[in-house]
DNA sequence: CTGAAAGCGCTTACAG
DNA sequence: CTGAAAGCGCTTACAG
């Protein structure tokens, strides 16, 4: 089923086919035409073929996001969510690419289906464009929530925090570490120190041993997100330290599994579904007014 | 940079820049000019336009493989894995697709991008085609790791056992009901009775005490995932029942969350990385011997 | 108001 | 051994 086809049946050149069925205005076409195109096309099932326009237009109607590994989470899930429905109701459709991404890797998707755009998941973060762009991180991002993370510690009577956050380094630690120094400040405290936390349970109860002992005045401990929050939990109760009443632990970007804990882990949960659209807008170009990602929230558990 | 470009610098024909970059052995050119064309490609960063060859082959060198809602998990991140390693061998780019799929949005990927393959994460084990391709899953598929996990039961002694579903149903969970009767069949135990166990927590402890006064006899719950398992260990602790001394528990596809809680979960570990490896083979149409998945394996922690 | 033509970048029979 | 030509399906100046 081809733009020929559609022609063939209706009696009228491809090109008018093409004018008719893409709304193309510019073009005066009388309404008993279109009519009988758009009908033919609609009755032989007629769909156009995305590649053709694709080299035509020398861009798809696809939108490529890639994740890089150890980026994935609930956080990410959600923001999937929103991208794909606000893509969808474009006329768009998201693609997601998993793995390392370089500049060649992505320059190879560029040459292999010609996306509209590729949006690399957490850039804005990593670039510090989120501040900037679209009312900011202060207000409804990561810098905001990183700050809710403090303040409710804060409010809880911790002013000795210390940030916890996966060892071998995620892309977003050293972000994530300025917003919660800056949000410490805002709030009066001194700036937390961070420690990595391994994955392996007895490397990791020494590392959290190790900075309670450099520290013994930190009260309360803030975790880069809720996978490293529960191997810290997990450490201090080897450790035999009583959370909260020794040491507070708070999560980010609840991923459900702080509920089957003892004590359950206190945390902070995103909707990062407005992220997700308003990303999709900035990458179709459109307008992005009256999008407002709603607050971060703290789901209180026991852990604080 | 396009094929004429290439053609321009090395004064030959747009076909024999095409034959030889292809390697194409039906076309006897010479070594020289061979060498020629390949020098300029390199030099000018020449890489094929790969709408275009789309276009005129019928089909992209990328793979979409459709997740539906609910089906992710360690599993399917593990699957992927070795998806796109495979692909990525063979110079395939993978694209997944995320949300709800059917036949039409299949379709449509089809028209927009026109995938060599599209392949539907779960598919063989929905429509059961597992069993009979590919030396089967009786051997290392789902059927077998549904099997290991009744198999540690029986082995501790327990011969009453119950199948915990998530609520809302997984569109896989009629595949596992099957293949975990057969198992229990083969073990010579009587047949495991299924009941949902809902996200909520009180409506999860009410299901799980239902269905402990209608089988009082039940010794163990064998779990669907362990976003079930952990929803039924945290039941069985609100309900007061020990684990495993009064039930014991047992999860399926390791999410590393059973470390956490206490008792910790012991569950079945599946690497899916072979899996994965394989679907990219089956998709290319390429030869799969020599693909071994590794067997699962038993992650004893403290429930069973 | 509508159609013939060019061209996006590639591959591959076909003809020398 | 190598090149001219057709054609994949579309869009869009351009000419009537």
């Amino acid at each position: 089923m081809t733009l020929n086809d559609v022609a063939a049946a209706t009696g009228v050149s491809r090109a008018t086919v093409s004018f008719v069925l893409n709304d193309d205005h510019e073009q005066r076409i009388s309404a008993a035409t279109r009519e009988r195109v758009k009908q033919a096309a609609r009755e032989l099932g007629y769909v156009p073929h995305g590649v053709a326009r694709a080299l035509r237009e020398g861009t798809s109607r696809t939108v490529v996001l890639t994740i890089d590994e150890g980026l994935e989470g609930h956080y990410s899930h959600s923001y999937v969510h929103g991208l794909d429905a606000e893509l969808r109701a474009h006329a768009y459709v998201l693609l997601v690419r998993y793995g390392h991404h370089t500049p060649q890797t992505t320059q190879q998707l560029l040459d292999v289906i010609a996306p509209r755009a590729v949006i690399a998941f957490g850039e804005t973060y990593l670039t510090g464009h989120e501040l900037e762009d679209a009312g900011g991180g202060w207000r409804d991002g990561l810098a905001a929530h990183s700050a809710l993370q403090v303040r409710h510690l804060v409010e809880h009577g911790h002013t000795r925090i210390a940030l916890a956050v996966p060892e071998g380094g995620s892309p977003l630690a050293a972000t994530r570490l300025k917003f919660t120094g800056q949000a410490a400040r805002d709030l009066g405290i001194p700036v937390p120190d961070s420690f990595a936390a391994p994955q392996e349970p007895a490397a990791c109860a020494e590392a959290v041993a190790a900075h309670l002992d450099r520290r013994p005045e930190v009260t309360a401990i803030a975790a880069f997100n809720d996978d490293v929050a529960l191997r810290v939990l997990a450490a201090l109760r080897d450790l035999g330290r009583r959370v909260p009443e020794d040491v507070a632990v708070i999560g980010f970007d609840d991923n459900g599994y702080g509920a089957f804990t003892t004590p359950g882990l206190t945390t902070i949960a995103i909707d990062a579904e407005a992220h997700g659209r308003l990303s999709a807008r900035l990458a179709l170009r459109l307008d992005t007014s009256g999008l407002l990602p709603p607050p971060a929230r703290v789901v209180v558990r026991a852990s604080v």
